[in-house]
DNA sequence: TTATCTTGTAAGCGAACGCTTACTTTCATC
DNA sequence: GATGAAAGTAAGCGTTCGCTTACAAGATAA
């Protein structure tokens, strides 16, 4: 009568439960994260979830390293060291926009959860990550000003400010209308807005 | 040995709930709005609190309300018939900055737990609010086009969110990092890359 | 004065949550 | 085949939370 359960090394079961915690926020929210949600999801019961990891802070911790690690890896991936940091930037923000609709909005719902206090110790961790994302961006930026494609006079700082606004205000305002547009529909109006604004040339 | 408590109407009490549930969100975060928290700071019992409002949310939903005229108050405040299109712009964003500095963000952690799904209902409220908001801003670039100060390609909407984006992003990494550099100092620089971005003349 | 409405309190209910404990089952290794 | 570590279960502990209930007391009007 007892029900097999297929065992699962800790290395599978890590990967489970972080995948399971990404699926219920963007499926079901934040406040939807708990130990006993992601056991089901997971199939085991709640006492199996702590063999792996020792809190649901953990957990969210780790599905950070996750998030930023997937997302800053599509980000370098579409910045391509030959091309022109015009060029860089709107296939960066391309693949952000894709990156958001792909995995409905995880990144920003954390950091808006974070921004909130959250209260469970991930502010820091997010603030992090935020500070690797504009510290890419400044990078493309400083490429471009070396090029000449972008006004020297432009404060790197702000303008990666702005582009993750781009981002942000966008994924929000799509999380909010039930993921509804096509966020690539967007992207093309707001990215000309942008460029024009730091472009050398008029 | 009775404690004196002096009894207010509901119409006060309303507006020290309202105002509670306010400064909880600035000072500890979403999470932290607890009945129990409210009514202490009120200076009631937890019950009291369910004289005056039907539910948590209802009180949710009221601050929304207050936040969104409190805010649209400034904003079209900031908006002179007579002025340019371009410098009733540079004001609203001043505004916009100077109230969420003045308010530690409350609006932008509500958007933000509503974007998370909330699971209090707030989301198509929240949604409302941000559409009043784009509304508005529309408005105001509409006049810059009819003036000649904006170009007529632009697409309005794009604008107005990429406009939402340099407050979100701003508040964003200010909440994040204990409310510390003055949102001021970034204001001159954000601007100048926006507007460029929509000017007539290069 | 008395009746009534409003505002308040104290106590607690039921559900949810994070996490722990005591015990069992599976599996690799000697 | 015995052994011990790893991975699982069932049960429940302690707390918090939104909200309700039964009752008391201040305000107002006849």
């Amino acid at each position: 009568m007892a029900i097999r359960v297929d065992r699962q090394s800790t290395t599978v079961r890590r990967r489970q439960i972080i995948d399971a915690a990404r699926d219920i926020i963007t499926s079901k929210g934040m406040e939807s994260v708990t130990i006993d949600a992601i056991a089901e999801a997971v199939g085991v019961t709640e006492g199996a979830i702590y063999r792996h990891f020792q809190s649901k802070r953990s957990i969210l911790s780790s599905l950070i390293d996750d998030i930023e690690e997937s997302l800053m890896g599509t980000l370098r991936d579409a910045r391509m060291e030959e091309s022109p940091a015009r060029e860089n930037m709107e296939r960066i923000l391309e693949a952000h926009l894709s990156d958001v609709e792909g995995r409905g909005a995880v990144s920003f719902i954390i950091i808006a959860e974070a921004t909130g206090f959250d209260g469970i110790g991930l502010q820091s961790r997010v603030a992090l990550m935020l500070t690797h994302y504009l510290e890419f961006l400044q990078e493309v930026l400083e490429d471009g000003k070396r090029e000449g494609s972008i006004r020297p006079d432009v404060d790197v700082q702000a303008a990666a400010t702005a582009f993750l606004g781009l981002v942000q205000s966008t994924a929000t305002l799509w999380a909010l209308n039930s993921y509804l547009p096509r966020l690539a529909e967007r992207r093309a109006e707001m990215w000309r807005i942008f460029m024009r604004g730091l472009a050398s040339q008029a």
